[in-house]
DNA sequence: CCTACCGATCGGTAGG
DNA sequence: CCTACCGATCGGTAGG
């Protein structure tokens, strides 16, 4: 799984020489992006199968084919690294619903809204990117508070757009729970999905997606 | 911290592990029990708070007022400590079911055997034994897979009891997801609450019992 | 149940 | 990014 560690014998002369220090920060390194970028993948699936205090920062550096070391060069330390996969999660699932929102034909009712809504957090759950929105699902007590602050903050946004939709349906009498305390328990019921939902079993997301309507509005398939 | 615990030999789960030392007094030493408690209460609330990999069993000693050897005179492995605490849990929880599906008045509705069903499962998740499922909820792949089995087993049995109620109000038509997928849904949306509800908030359990019914029955309080 | 300890492993760093 | 290493901490044990 893990390959053997390049060699590189010739110095990256074109490359910035980061001596020792401080590892870059920002995302929009494009030389870096190059090496961070498999630390990043290794560290988001080994922190969702094991959890974040029970993977170790050489598990990591082994399955991106580095040596023990490596990933300080590239990250402050084992914290930041669950950081980056949180807030990198967290911008793939803002994108993903500003997308299925923009998608939207204008005059949707809010069902069709709430569909796509749900559509498109099981796909943030379940889809290519699965590794990263369950480690903040799951790991959220393992961020520092000055983590959790901003990540809050990103999260916060995320759920209040499922409002408008709960909301107009609410008041259809459509929906009979408090919209502010549905949208726990909608959120919680997808979220727990991540526990059952076997992607190679009978259920497709869509049929999911048509189960969770059809329990929540009383809908029919 | 290191990996999950690789597979354990089964934990004894009521005998104490005792290698050395004294011989045991009497099969069912009342004795015994006084000092095995405070270490799995405090195993309890450590899982539940920290996680499992993040505790140490110094740390559980300590909250037990104990030094730090002391949990292996009691218990094989730390594995077998959690093992015990999620088993004690899935007991409680067990019975808790027991007693409100045996309160229920003979021609109970299946819309009043899900509400009951419903808020004897809050008070598992938030009551005064809340820290013991919600270690079985979220440490599950901190379990070795023979622990697992047998906890499965328990779970099961456990989800099950939901089945009657779900399917006579799905052929009622007032449930129109498929009931299997339906528990799961809804289970999760309890489950989820251990992740947001405060005790010392605005609602009750009795509260979040009665939107949970309107959300999913469309209920009217 | 305590004291004293062990080997393993951990996050992280110095220096190149 | 690797090599070589450090101090701290971990789960667990011997012996009383």
């Amino acid at each position: 799984m893990s390959k053997p560690p390049e060699p590189l014998p010739a110095a990256p002369a074109s490359a910035p020489a980061r001596r020792r220090g401080r590892p870059p920060k920002t995302l929009a390194d494009p030389d870096e992006g190059n090496r961070r970028r498999p630390l990043i993948e290794a560290a988001a699936r080994l922190f969702r199968t094991r959890g974040f205090a029970a993977t170790s920062t050489r598990d990591i550096a082994a399955a991106a084919g580095m040596q023990s070391g490596s990933p300080f060069y590239h990250f402050e330390s084992k914290g930041a690294l669950l950081f980056v996969v949180v807030q990198e999660g967290m911008a793939f699932a803002t994108q993903s619903q500003r997308d299925a929102l923009a998608r939207l034909p204008d005059g949707a009712s809010p069902r069709e809204q709430l569909k796509s809504l749900v559509r498109q957090h099981f796909e943030v759950l379940h889809g290519p990117r699965a590794d990263f929105i369950p480690v903040m699902l799951y790991e959220w007590r393992s961020l520092s508070s000055t983590q959790r602050e901003q990540i809050a903050a990103i999260k916060d946004a995320y759920e209040a757009c499922w409002a408008p939709a709960l909301q107009a349906l609410h008041l259809q009498g459509v929906l009979k729970a408090d919209p502010g305390t549905a949208r726990l328990f909608i959120l919680g019921a997808l979220n727990w999905s991540v526990q059952w939902f076997n992607p190679r079993g009978a259920y497709s997301l869509d049929d999911l997606t048509e189960q969770a309507l059809a329990l929540f509005l009383g809908d029919v398939a």
